[in-house]
DNA sequence: AGGAACGTGACT
DNA sequence: AGTCACGTTCCT
């Protein structure tokens, strides 16, 4: 995953502005070597989910935001057009920092979900999965509508393309969205579908799926909110001026889902139809209070 | 209720 | 072993 590194490169944020005594040199790349700096989402997202299983997909996360010797290399792919490539001289740094926010906050959700998806599938032909099984989901009721919504164009947009993401219109996307569950670290298989499609030696997602549930292991940063994408500590708020007592992330940068209660967020998640494994044929909720965020059945809802 | 300090898990 | 940071507890 090199979407860290693109964004370190990418452009420099207005916290950089604000403390250009210090981000005026390369230094504060190479700062922290825990990557507090350089590199704010690799190290909670790669554990959250198996980097190591996706394709192409999850090359197209990071186009847009590499450096120029990044980009040359996927020079064959299509760029995903809503990505902007203005020079550096054109654009002050807040603004471009602004447009790669944008971007990456219309991308991340819909990328995790077609990277899990293209894990499935990948994963579901590789055991030989059964004809009737995962497809079933696809055309009854109101499941098939709005997998259709997203795979159809949402999806297939973000991505960049039916090269990157090749369920789209004709693709014949096999998986009911309700299989999918939305969380703040990304977008991951509910456990009965894993057994479903033979999965359970996928470690990763299983432990995922499992740590929701039980709700014990310390929750990570969702690495999406505008904190969590914030690469400098302000050095000026409690959080760091007490940082050998406080033990606390800049406040600056504490992830908006961790600032939530975890019996809130999970409510949240719950009521947003996501509930870890009850899956797919879920009756509709009379009065659905969507999580602004993250709905699996209105991923494009944010 | 909000913030600070501490305990401790996760990671290098 | 050292560092970072989330969760809990305590204090205001």
């Amino acid at each position: 995953w090199t979407m860290s590194s693109g964004l370190s490169a990418g452009g420099r944020t207005e916290d950089q502005e604000r403390n250009s005594c210090k981000q005026d040199s390369p230094v504060i790349e190479r700062r922290n070597r825990s990557g507090i700096l350089s590199e704010p989402l690799s190290k909670s997202l790669k554990k959250s989910r198996t980097l190591s299983q996706y394709t192409a997909v999850s090359s197209a996360t990071s186009n847009g935001h590499k450096d120029n010797s990044e980009t040359k290399s996927h020079s064959a792919k299509p760029q995903p057009p809503p990505l902007p490539q203005p020079t550096v001289s054109a654009l002050t740094a807040a603004k471009l920092d602004r447009t790669l926010e944008q971007v990456l906050e219309g991308q991340n959700g819909l990328l995790h979900f077609a990277q899990a998806a293209a894990l499935l599938k990948r994963a579901g032909m590789e055991h030989m999965l059964l004809p009737g099984g995962m497809g079933m989901g696809v055309g009854s009721g109101d499941a098939g509508s709005g997998a259709s919504d997203l795979e159809g164009t949402s999806v297939t947009d973000a991505v960049g393309g039916p090269a990157d993401f090749p369920y789209g219109v004709g693709g014949g996307f096999p998986f009911n969205p309700g299989l999918f569950i939305m969380t703040p670290a990304g977008v991951f298989l509910a456990d009965s579908a894993l057994h479903m499609a033979g999965l359970a030696e996928y470690p990763a997602q299983s432990e995922l799926a499992s740590a929701i549930n039980s709700g014990k292991k310390k929750r990570k940063r969702c690495g999406m909110c505008p904190p969590c994408r914030r690469r400098i500590n302000c050095d000026q708020c409690s959080s760091c001026r007490n940082r050998k007592t406080g033990h606390q992330i800049c406040k600056f940068r504490k992830c908006e889902e961790l600032k939530k209660k975890p019996s809130a967020a999970l409510e949240v998640k719950l009521s947003s139809g996501a509930p870890g494994v009850s899956v797919a044929h879920t009756p509709p909720r009379p009065s659905p209070p969507p999580s602004p965020r993250f709905c699996c059945r209105c991923p494009s809802l944010r």
